[in-house]
DNA sequence: CAGTGAGCGAGCTTCCGCTTGACTT
């Protein structure tokens, strides 16, 4: 094959799957070769039934993807000036599949098309692969067949059993279905934690003018024990008894990965796994960092290079450790490299401020990683006492040469990290130490934590669930579908019993702390529990952990040509379909959606907890249709839980809202909405701070707080216009702006806003004309047939479209769902410890 | 946004993995 001659004298198409490594390649490969990108996959199953022949040994049919048929006539026509096709798309099993999509959609010749693969983007690597085409792997792309085969009926299958037993629109799968359980069952173990207390003691000596912080090993359970334990020191001397040094060294973590991107990000710069996905795609986009969705650990040797001149210019040779990273984890593909920056000496990257901040992360990770270790030594001193024989321990490092840890620093999930063992003072052995104090306190043992974003993303990916590409997206889906929210949530108090030995006296005392506060976790909603419960129970298969561990499997044995792809899943569907049938079959009213928290203690109706259509509430009684009576309901709040709520909590519902007296003439009422307490008044809302309780408002606070609130809103007007009551500019959160009812506009920074005209205000909102109630958000959107078609349109306004359709939906007096009462038998009791 | 907890009922919702787009608040 004269593929030389070929290189030299045709023309040459190169298809690659992302549009700026086409840019990067085509520099690299001269002007015979025209590089192309596919952006992604370019055929998919269509959505309807028509999709997979079930009887015809799951044959799947293919569709170009409505936004993939202008790249495809595009790469069409290039095919058609071009002698030879070369498939670039990426070295894994979705690579490969991309390729044969590829070469089907574009009806590619096999003489005239060669495949050909490369991890790293360099000149080298490039033209290495061109030196050595392959045809595709068909093996490789059956796997992948089977993969998008299997997800498209779990979850096309399961899902709709769901709109029918539990609520139109659920969505269940492979991969967000596992991830639910996962919040799911975290949440239970917090709830079913049960605090334990130790008295921990702690000493502070003082030597050298320093002070020496020392612990003891033993806890105590009892406070008479820890009390016992102080007092038998009263009056003792301490001195050092023994000293020991040891050299230790720190090694660095290896370059980042997509998850492990976003668990830095996440921890040190509190970013979302999808705000750093899109800042990663800017600078990857801008040329600043290698590509962004990688589960690959390795360097390309360029990069290995480039580092170590890079770290030598900056450090010095010392400094330098080149090291190659492999992946521990089994279900890497390894298409890329990890991710790094393109070029080492760029120690700054980025047009705005956090982009910057990730590329700072990025490039310090990437040049730590082959950095020398930092040595350390660690001074362990055991001090003894005169009186007994208990001894306490101070650790101390230094840190000898610095390393890596000159660039960078690694966090950690722990929250209880201890603070890092400090520098001590030089000691010697039977050196006599002045004690200041010694103190016990009562700690309480922590509940596991629950998840973030990034620990959610770190857990699914060391079970091998989930890909790079779709980490963020999973992460938005089960928040979107209303199975989990992300959330601050308030702490509670917690009084500890603290012991203090000083002067030889020992003083008891209460100290507090703040336990339970979370900040940005994740939680389950009650939905989430019982749509777990119910799939977990009907589809224990699916649902288990190790399910895409062992479907993996699979697919990697289609891979090497050891299975047929369509018996793989003709094996796994004939059972999973009867699954679904048989839970197709399940009636609705047994379906555990509720709770009986017990009887009112003064009425003795039953009090109830269920899910309805707007969400989890309470619910005392059960009405009587035939005397009219209907039964008391109350939505719970924030936090509460369906499976958790207690009887005194749920009745505590039902003392809001509250009339707590009038002015002008107006009732106010202190209720619980969204965002929290309120008191209503003329029909305008005011929020009540934190620092107030609101069933202890009364009227002159009511009255305080709206004459507060009615200040502030006269502050927050600039300037309005008489010929539109829509249009006005305000002082907001973040400044002014321009408001057109409920649709908000940014301000050009160059004018003042006092100064502006109406003409300018239209201007800026893109009006020709005085807003119209639909122009100011106030009328219904258009139909959505049109909202669908206008696809074009931006994502917010589609967002906010969507968003209003659904607030709709829900206040329509049209559903979709037959709805079942629920009856009394229904409420199964679930027993709690 | 501040409550609601249905009624005749059409047609719809949904998966996972590849990519970027053109938007803001």
């Amino acid at each position: 094959m004269p593929i030389i001659a070929t290189r030299f004298m045709s023309k040459n198409l190169v298809i690659v799957e992302s549009p700026a490594k086409a840019k990067t390649i085509e520099g690299y490969l001269g002007k015979d070769f025209t590089v192309r990108s596919s952006y992604g996959h370019v055929r998919d199953l269509p959505k309807g039934d028509s999709a997979i022949d079930i009887k015809n040994g799951f044959k799947p049919t293919y569709v170009v993807s409505e936004d993939k048929k202008e790249v495809i006539k595009e790469l069409k026509k290039l095919v058609k000036e071009a002698d030879v096709v070369w498939l670039a798309t990426d070295d894994d099993r979705e690579g490969e599949a991309i390729s044969w999509h590829l070469q089907e959609a574009l009806d590619l010749n096999d003489k005239a098309t060669r495949r050909i693969v490369f991890r790293e983007i360099t000149k080298n690597a490039i033209q290495n692969a061109i030196q050595n085409p392959r045809g595709i792997d068909i093996d490789l792309v059956n796997a992948q067949q089977a993969r998008r085969v299997l997800d498209r009926l779990v979850g096309f299958e399961m899902s709709p059993v769901l709109w029918k037993k539990i609520k139109a629109g659920l969505s269940a799968g492979r991969v967000q279905s596992v991830a639910v359980r996962l919040v799911v069952d975290r949440e239970r173990e917090v709830d079913q934690f049960n605090a334990a207390a130790q008295f921990k003691v702690n000493a502070e000596f003082k030597a050298g003018g320093k002070v020496i912080k020392a612990e003891l090993e033993e806890r105590f359970d009892k406070e008479a024990d820890a009390m016992a334990f102080l007092k038998g020191l009263i009056q003792a001397n301490f001195s050092v008894q023994n000293l020991e040094k040891k050299p230790g060294k720190k090694t660095p973590a290896a370059p980042f990965t997509t998850s492990t991107l976003q668990q830095e990000a996440s921890r040190k710069l509190s970013f979302s796994v999808a705000q750093t996905m899109t800042l990663a795609q800017r600078l990857y986009e801008a040329g600043k960092i290698s590509y962004m969705r990688t589960d690959s650990v390795a360097l390309s040797e360029f990069a290995l290079n480039a580092a170590k001149d890079a770290i030598t210019a900056a450090y010095g040779e010392a400094f330098v450790h080149t090291r190659r990273y492999k992946n521990k984890n089994e279900n890497a593909q390894e298409a890329h490299e990890a991710i790094r920056p393109t070029d080492f000496t760029v120690t700054q990257a980025g047009t705005e401020r956090n982009e910057q901040r990730l590329y700072e992360l990025i490039w310090k990770r990437a040049i730590a990683s082959q950095m020398a270790d930092a040595q350390i030594e660690r001074t362990i001193v055991t001090i003894g006492n005169s009186n007994t024989k208990d001894t306490f321990t101070a650790t101390g490092e230094i840190i000898t040469f610095e390393g890596f840890l000159k660039v960078y620093i690694e966090s950690s999930d722990d929250e209880e990290e201890e603070d890092a063992a400090g520098t001590l003072p030089p000691l010697s052995i039977n050196q006599a130490l002045e004690l200041q104090q010694i103190q016990a306190l009562e700690r309480y043992t922590r509940p596991p934590a629950r998840y973030t974003e990034a620990s959610l993303v770190k857990k699914l990916e060391e079970m091998g669930i989930g890909r790079p590409s779709t980490y963020a997206p999973t992460i938005s889906t089960i928040q979107k579908r209303g199975y989990v929210v992300k959330e601050n949530r308030d702490g509670k108090e917690r009084k500890l019993t603290q012991l203090i030995l000083k002067d030889n006296t020992i003083k008891e005392g209460i100290v507090t702390e703040i336990t339970g506060q979370e900040k940005m976790k994740l939680f389950p909603t009650d939905l989430a529990m019982i749509t777990n419960d119910f799939l977990v129970e009907h589809f224990p298969n699916v649902t288990d952990f190790s399910f895409t561990a062992r479907v993996e499997k699979e697919f990697d044995e289609i891979a090497e040509g050891k299975k047929k792809w369509d018996k793989m899943i003709d094996a796994f569907y004939t059972s999973f379909h009867k699954q679904v049938e048989k839970t197709e079959a399940v009636e609705r009213s047994t379906i555990n959606t509720g709770r009986e928290l017990g009887r009112h203690p003064e009425t003795g109706e039953l009090v109830l907890a269920r899910l309805g259509r707007f969400g989890p509430y309470v619910q005392i009684g059960e009405g009587d249709e035939e005397k009219g009576i209907k039964p008391q309901y109350a939505s719970l709040r924030k936090g509460q839980l369906i499976e958790n709520i207690s009887l005194a909590d749920a009745l505590e519902l039902f003392k809001l809202p509250r009339e707590i007296g009038t002015f002008e003439g107006k009732p106010m009422v202190v209720g619980i909405g969204r965002f929290g307490p309120y008191i209503r008044h003329d029909s305008k809302f005011v929020s009540i701070p934190k620092t107030d309780d609101p069933m202890a408002i009364d009227e002159a606070r009511g009255v305080e707080l709206i004459e507060a609130k009615r200040i502030s809103d006269a502050a927050k007007l600039i300037k309005d216009f008489k010929e539109s009551e829509y249009i006005k500019i305000l002082n907001g959160r973040w400044g002014p702006f321009l408001a057109i009812g409920k649709n908000n506009f940014k301000l050009p920074k160059d004018k003042e806003p006092a100064l502006l005209t109406l003409e300018d205000c239209l201007k800026i909102a893109g009006l020709d004309h005085l807003p119209t109630e639909e122009d100011a958000g106030l009328k219904k959107p258009t139909a959505k047939k049109s909202a669908k078609k206008a696809s074009t349109k931006t994502a917010a306004v589609k967002k906010t479209a969507v968003k209003k359709q659904a607030a709709k939906k829900t206040a329509a007096k049209k559903t979709t769902s037959k709805k079942v009462t629920v009856k009394k038998a229904a409420i199964k009791k679930t027993t709690k410890k």
